[in-house]
This record gives C-alpha cells, structure tokens and sequence, in this order.
DNA sequence: ATTACTGTTAGTACCAAGTCATAAAATTGT
DNA sequence: ACAATTTTATGACTTGGTACTAACAGTAAT
C-alpha cells in the first residue's frame, strides 16, 4: 500500500508520540521505507532523536500527551472552572488544618489550596509554579470555608499570571499572583519547536 | 584529598541517585578519577549506564499508580534551629508528594515546607505569616532530598523577616522571603547577612 | 525532449556515551 | 621488598543517531 509523503507523516507523528522509544530502524520497517527516509521525515516534522525524546519523557516537560491535571489533585474541592479563564474552589478549614494551640490555619494549606487552583485553571498538561507573590491578610480559623478563585490574567514572557484571592464570606484572607510555567503556548496554534 | 575506594563508591551512588543524568564524564571530573574507575565502580555496583538510567526514569513514569494526596503534617524534619536566628530541616519526596504523572514535588509542599520552617525558626507562641515573596527555580523529583535554610533578616515594620532558600545537593530549588506575624517583639536586636 | 523538481534511497564521515578486554602503572598492605 | 589491589590507559566494537553528498525514479513544466 503506497502511502503517500504527507499520510506518512502524519501517521510517524501519531506513532512516535504512542510509542516514544522507537528507533528510526523500527520506523523504517514499520513503515517499509528506508532509515533516511524517516531520517527525512523526522527532520521536516522537527522530531528529536530517540534518545532526546526518551530524556525528555524522563525529565518531565513532558508530562505528556494526555488530559490535564486531574481534579482530584486538587487542593480544596472544585466548584467552577472554566479553562484559560477562571476557577474556584471551596476549602473547610477541619481540625486537621489548623495550630493546635489556636486554631489557626496553617498558611501553607491556604497557599497549597491557591496554588493548586492555579494550576488546575490552566488548560495544559503541565502547568508549574515558577514564582508567587502572596499575602496572608486575615487568619483563617477552624471551622470556616474558604473560597478561593483564581482568574487568568495574561501572559508575561512564557509564563501565565494567574491571580487567585480567597475569602471566608466576603473577607479576603489571602491573594496570590502566580506566574505559572506552562509546557505548551495556550492553545491554537500547536506547531510549537522544541529548542533545548 | 584521597577518598577511599568504598567512600567514593558510596558517595558515587548516591550522586547517580541524586543526579541521575550525570555522564560518566562528568562523575570523572566531579571525583577527580578517570572515567574508568568511574566505569570499574558502576560495574561492581551494577549500576547501569547513563542511558539505561534515563530510560529507567522515563518509563516509570509510564506505568504509574495515581493516587490522591492528602496534605499531612509532612512539612519535614527539623534537624537544626537556633531560635530567632536560623533553622535547617529536611524533606524527602516521596510518591505522595508528587504529580502521579510526571514525579515532580508539588509546589506547595516546598513551600510548606519552607513556612513551616519559617514559622519554627520564630521564638514565639504565635506567628504568622504575613506576606511572602518566593520563587520556585528548579523543579524537584520524586526521591530527592530538599534541604530548607531559614535565616532570620531582621524586622520590618513589626514584620519579622526570614529568609528560606531550599535546596536539592548543592541547587537552589525554592527561596522565599517570609514577613512574619508575631504576637511578642523579639527578645534581642540581631541583623545578619547572608551571602551565598 | 530537455529541464526542473520531488521523493526516496544509499553511503560516507563523524559523534556521544557507552561496552569489553587487556595491559601497564601507581598505590597500598604487610 | 614484593605481591596484591587499585587505578589508568588503550584499542576495538556498539547503538542510534547527525550531517552531508550523491544518485535515481517519476512527475510536471517549457
């Protein structure tokens, strides 16, 4: 069955990404061409080399082909969430949050439930924290609901800012720039490279 | 200074644990030996060879068991602290600690890791954290050992400042600088620099 | 028909990061 | 001092490539 040039390509690209850590000599039979041919067509779709595409599989920017990150993950319970845009999530600050001595939220769970959020409202594989600028403004006591809400406002050189203000009522008792490091450019165009 | 064989074979593990994308090359320079001793010591620690070791990482990630995290009292072990001056303690990051999909730690435990430490390193019943400015700066995997440094910068408008920079080896991996609530002013004045 | 272009195949030289085997040199133990 | 251990050197071979050059077949264009 003669394919033609472009029907290959398509079908290289869709092989490789199923089966990374294929060699070109098993592409080559698979697709009953010659090793320079898919040496050709590696070159023209910008596809590494095996053992680049195995450390990148490795290294993580990976983080793969698949869905984003799954709710469960998440920090504090989902209720809204709209990709690229914003999202919100509720956390019940239980005994187990808290300072035994006051009953005060430990902050890291408050930044942990902000965070995650963040992540989570991006819509890509990989989504990680590279910096945040983050203010406790009220303590958060035993008992209470905190609702966090993140909005997506833009990007600054590769990274998307992302900002995220929680509240118990209508008390804001932390806000969060995060400048978040996404793995692919938000969606559209995907004929991204890959430089390094 | 002349380590003994079995020191470097010891301290050679563990730097392939650490690093493990480190050529035989490199380990050479880093133990001032000739890449065959590097090569006579993998061999009788069978420890396989750069590649093995990168695929070894990459398709583990493949067949994965994803579990939900709870976020415990997992803020690490503090291994050293002078109150109101400075406090080291450590992290290992282990499975729960990570994104089942690509095995790096989740933001959020670092830096829980780093308030808590802040928070610790305060000679006072009650402290808070106010404000905090941090930067992830590498990502840390699944097996490795973040050690978190806290040093206490002095105050700020009744804030008192701690400074935490993490690192995995000799990398940087998070830094912060914490403003800190506390109930009582601190006992005595002390300023410090840190250079690094 | 000649020319130009596309797609494919072939072959060479080279590289990185190894393996394996063998030998010589250096260090250490006694 | 001498043997044993440890380290270094050396060369041949392996994998899975890159980079480049050349050649050939088929199709289209002038």
């Amino acid at each position: 069955m003669k394919r033609t040039k472009a029907e290959r390509q398509r079908l290289l690209k869709e092989k490789i990404e199923e089966t990374p850590f294929i060699t070109d000599e098993q592409l080559a039979n698979f697709f009953a061409v010659s090793i320079q041919t898919i040496r050709l067509d590696r070159m023209e779709l910008s596809i590494p080399e095996l053992r680049e595409r195995i450390k990148y599989v490795a290294t993580n920017q990976w983080n793969e082909t698949v869905k984003a990150l799954p709710l469960e993950e998440v920090i504090g319970e989902v209720i809204d969430l709209e990709l690229d845009r914003r999202a919100i999530s509720i956390l019940d600050i239980h005994s187990d949050l808290v300072f035994s001595r006051n009953k005060i939220a430990r902050g890291h769970h408050l930044f942990a439930q902000a965070n995650s959020l963040a992540v989570a409202v991006i819509n890509d594989e990989l989504a990680l924290t590279a910096k945040a600028d983050i203010k406790f403004t009220r303590q958060v006591k035993e008992g209470e609901r905190v609702v966090a809400k993140a909005f997506v406002e833009g990007n600054q050189k590769g990274l998307t800012i992302v900002n995220v203000k929680s509240y118990v009522g209508n008390e804001k008792v932390f806000s969060g720039i995060f400048h978040m490091y996404r793995s692919n450019e938000e969606k559209g165009e995907d004929n991204h490279e890959i430089s390094n």
